[in-house]
DNA sequence: GCCAGTAAGTTACCACGAGTAAGTTGGGTC
DNA sequence: GACCCAACTTACTCGTGGTAACTTACTGGC
């Protein structure tokens, strides 16, 4: 004598799919986790989300933890995705890192739930991040390696960790600053990691 | 009849000046966070820590997020002075972007606890996290400044982010990798802030 | 058509930890 | 040595992650 609507619609809502289910409460989560914080948002909101109970969520996925690592284990994939994309249309190292670079700028632009959760959220994701920065600090580091063979292993990990943490960091400033365009991080990425300040600031002396 | 160890020692350990109580709970803090992780850190075991019970932390900080801040607070003072002591003693630009890079690393060897809780720690502190990035880019973008004076101020600012991105991911590679030193980790940063790869990757053609 | 059997869901609970109200005690001061 | 206040403790509440045990919708076999 409370739900069960007017007359129509008459909650009849149960019994679907465990593939269906899982996307549905994995979007839910993204949405939620990134709306509150993982550690504001409580189970029972995502729950409620979806349209059922919060032990769904456990025979899904475990725990809470669980269930945010299967939302960055998602997004993970999808990067090396449309990044290695990007970087197989090129044709010198150059245009290789830039393509590379604007091709991240944009995923996070078009998935902007997901990569707050992947860059603002905690520890115990920490390990699972540090995979997806680890994968695309190898990828990197290989086409690197490609385009200069006589650089040390160690050396072309240590640019690649250069790389992926300048990426990281101008895509957190672009979403403080919407006046940055991807063109604009992705060629201040460049001056950098390809032109270096060398010439530019040896114009003006230290003083 | 459990505690009041055997003879000496009569349990009789109260009274304690604010300051010296603020210092020490935050000590205990920085530790107990580092170690087991923010979220499962319980504030029954920061007070056990430091001999008190759990209210005694709620009258000085107000709540587990504020203790963390405080955490936070402290070790952003102590990282701007000693970047800008180093950069300080440069004479180049070159010199100067090498000497406050190298220093960062150095810091963050000493002050590890402290830098895991930085690092890895959550969106709760993740305000006050950016905090500290605001802090450091405004600094290297100023340096930038001087160094490269026709370079517009977004430029600058996004050149600022690249190094304290790379930098931030340099320091993490280097806690999980322990063959990369210091120096490697400046070198690595100064190749391709102030060399730039074009040089290195135009050998090797993209063929 | 009807009736198991099972996967999908729900209700109703526990445990643990953040936060607090109210009472207690040490120690400096006059 | 009586007083006072800040430092400290005991003993609680409440929210939320996690679970055990029960219920219900859909499946295929006869």
């Amino acid at each position: 004598m409370e739900s069960r609507s007017v007359q129509a619609a008459p909650a009849r809502r149960r019994r679907v799919g465990r593939e269906e289910r899982e996307r549905q409460i994995l979007d839910a989560a993204v949405a939620v986790f990134s709306e509150r914080g993982y550690a504001n948002a409580s189970m029972d909101a995502v729950a409620e989300r979806v349209g059922v109970t919060k032990p769904v969520l456990y025979t899904h996925f475990g725990s809470k933890e669980g269930l945010l690592l299967a939302c960055v284990a998602q997004a993970r994939t999808e990067l090396l995705e449309v990044t290695a994309a990007a970087a197989a249309a090129a044709t010198t190292p150059e245009d290789m890192l830039r393509r590379g670079t604007r091709a991240f700028f944009e995923f996070l632009d078009e998935r902007a739930a997901a990569f707050s959760l992947l860059y603002s959220e905690a520890r115990i994701a920490a390990d699972a991040v540090e995979g997806i920065r680890a994968q695309q600090t190898d990828f990197i580091a290989a086409l690197l390696g490609a385009a200069a063979p006589d650089a040390a292993p160690l050396q072309l990990q240590g640019w690649a960790q250069v790389i992926v943490g300048a990426c990281e960091r101008l895509a957190v400033w672009r979403a403080q600053d919407k006046r940055v365009t991807t063109e604009d991080a992705t060629e201040y990425l460049m001056d950098l990691a390809w032109t270096g300040l060398q010439g530019r600031a040896s114009g003006a002396r230290a003083r």
